[in-house]
DNA sequence: AAGAGGAATGAAACCGATTTCATAAAATGA
DNA sequence: TCATTTTATGAAATCGGTTTCATTCCTCTT
């Protein structure tokens, strides 16, 4: 069943129907209903990649996340579906699975024809292959939109969170709480979120006047496991630190685990923060305070951003598109969620320390 | 830069150079060199829409997730999207929000054209418009793939959970460290995975003569809140459960919530197992028996099925496909994760900690 | 050397839409 | 009423591939 047997069936050409389907061209009334009432009665619906191949566009958009498994790009992908839905796009999910190299094979697969547009977290920040497949893609028209972690030298749209200021933050209240040994778990430096989480670690500190230790500053590389590693040395020091600001959800992990597994004991003997907050451990009972940030919003932000630039390119529109001389780079406030756990509860302890 | 360009500028005819692209047909070796060779000094690629819409195929299947949220989901996504690329698919995310309104309208959206196939799990496995939308879609001869959850009266590939016996084995435990007074939070009544594993807390009670008490089966419909409230009424009975088994995660993160928030403990007052792991309670020192299941793998399997539905679709490949008089159903066996949380430490209970 | 058979290749139809351009029909104006 | 403009519509080209079918070109027999 296509547009001719339509056709055929209403008495008319093709390109009347066509004209009806798409409701803007001039058609009789009366032709315009009887075409539609033929549509109504068969179960013909057109060919979209009949249209696609036509029009010479497509609505699907690729998106790029690093890790599928984990809550933050689950709430990403949310955001980008919802919004995908309202801005009617079709997302296409790949999952780099952390792997610079399945990414950049994935990136070379894009096809312009297939696809309008790309969203990615890229692994790295640095990785010379995925930056020139970015690049390609974007020369050769696809707009690119970056969420949360940057590309170097790559001058794309995308849609951060203050990573320095969420940071500064929260050490500036571990600081206020008394802390002074406070280490860090730093994420990979080659990373956007990792580079300026650390510089609002050191701005508190100096803010403060709080000398900066450099055995106090850990690489966590975002992951549990590294942090957990991470962990042992920092705590085999000779003067190990009692406070902790972790960089971000997974590194988080690491630390409770290792906290746990050596039964210290948070508010008690030691205090933590961290970037991104893990809302099971509330159900656990565990209340961590974190720098929190609106997740899904980043999501449907990037999905927001992808159309208005796609909206410039289909022709200048003024009042909805964007032209190729502006980089739109939208950036999400963090605030802080207070639960307690900065804090070390000497009066109510009964063992100290 | 189409094929044509390449046609002129090696020679030969766009059909001889389809032909190279396709690497099956007669060409002459040195032919097909000098076209390799013009093919690979340009930046030519094949248009992959003009390629679906000469070939009426293409290799996009849509995903229906009702909680992209749900790690359970994110993890399905994850075994999907990992087979996926071996297999060469592309992944059209949807999630519906657990809206059965929401997962209609996007269903009768799939266009047949634009895709080959539907992995879904279906929000509510008694919903006339999703299975009639599903229905019309099979019979147009587009491939369904359930995960989880059913749908009725609809004889669809898919991928389930030994639900049952996963229960079975859950209550068993239960009953066998001594706790009598068990409550079932159920899911939904009208989906698989609930009935399945009411089924399996049922039978394990007959099996000890353990009476059932209705009041202390209650529906929980597979979420958080639902389940929280629920909890309430449990323990508003003039005679109370003490054990608890929950029909899902998110569940389990409502019955621990209501515990926590009225300083219940697990292992002094009650006793909890729940079906799904969730890996993060762990890092909180919260060890939960729990029954696990492969769920990356359920994912990964269902995309299998669907890839086996359609080679057997693209002719009578014995290996390879499946014809269509057979359905496919696999079965995913059901783990037991000892942590402790079934039993009381009647002993231990002041002792430690 | 001529005919047969097979391999290599191109012309053209086709997939199912959109869109331009030309034409027929209707509406308008004088 | 006739010329002019406007509106409605269809024929045909187009998007970029694939595939059938016919043709040409070899190679091999006899």
């Amino acid at each position: 069943m296509n547009i001719s047997d339509i056709a055929k069936m209403a008495g008319v050409s093709p390109a009347t129907v066509s004209r009806v389907l798409n409701g803007n061209a001039r058609v009789k009334e009366s032709t315009r209903q009887k075409v539609e009432e033929i549509i109504g009665n068969s179960n013909y619906s057109p060919n979209q990649i009949a249209r696609n191949l036509s029009n010479g566009c497509n609505r699907n958009v690729a998106y790029f996340a690093p890790d599928v498994e984990n809550p933050f790009f689950s709430k990403i992908l949310h955001g980008i579906t919802g919004m995908a839905n309202t801005l009617n796009y079709n997302i296409f999910m790949i999952g780099t699975d952390e792997d610079p190299e399945l990414e950049h094979r994935k990136l070379m697969d894009i096809n312009r024809s297939e696809f309008c547009g790309v969203i990615i977290t890229p692994v790295a920040e640095d990785d010379a292959a995925t930056a020139a497949a970015l690049k390609e893609l974007s020369q050769s028209g696809l707009p690119i939109v970056l969420i949360d972690r940057d590309i170097q030298n790559g001058h794309y749209d995308g849609v951060f969170s203050d990573d320095e200021n969420g940071a500064y933050e929260a050490v500036k209240l571990l600081i206020c709480e008394g802390n002074r040994k406070i280490a860090l778990i730093s994420g990979p430096p080659a990373s956007r979120p990792g580079r300026k989480r650390k510089e609002g670690y050191l701005k508190a500190l100096h803010e403060y006047g709080i000398p900066v230790r450099d055995d106090y500053i850990i690489n966590g590389g975002f992951k549990e496991d590294i942090t957990y590693e991470a962990m042992k040395k920092l705590m085999a020091l000779d003067d190990p630190p009692d406070s902790f600001f972790s960089s971000n959800n997974q590194s988080a992990k690491g630390v409770l685990r290792y906290l746990k597994e050596n039964h210290i004991e948070i508010g008690r003997d030691v205090t933590l923060v961290t970037f991104d907050d893990i809302p099971e451990l509330v159900y656990a009972g565990i209340d961590i305070t974190v720098v929190d940030r609106p997740v899904m919003e980043m999501g449907s932000e990037a999905m927001r951003l992808l159309d208005r630039r796609l909206q410039g390119r289909r022709g200048p529109n003024p009042e909805k598109g964007i032209g190729d001389d502006v980089i739109q780079r939208s950036i999400v406030k963090t605030s802080l969620i207070v639960r307690g756990s900065e804090r070390i509860q000497r009066r109510k302890a009964k063992g100290k320390k």
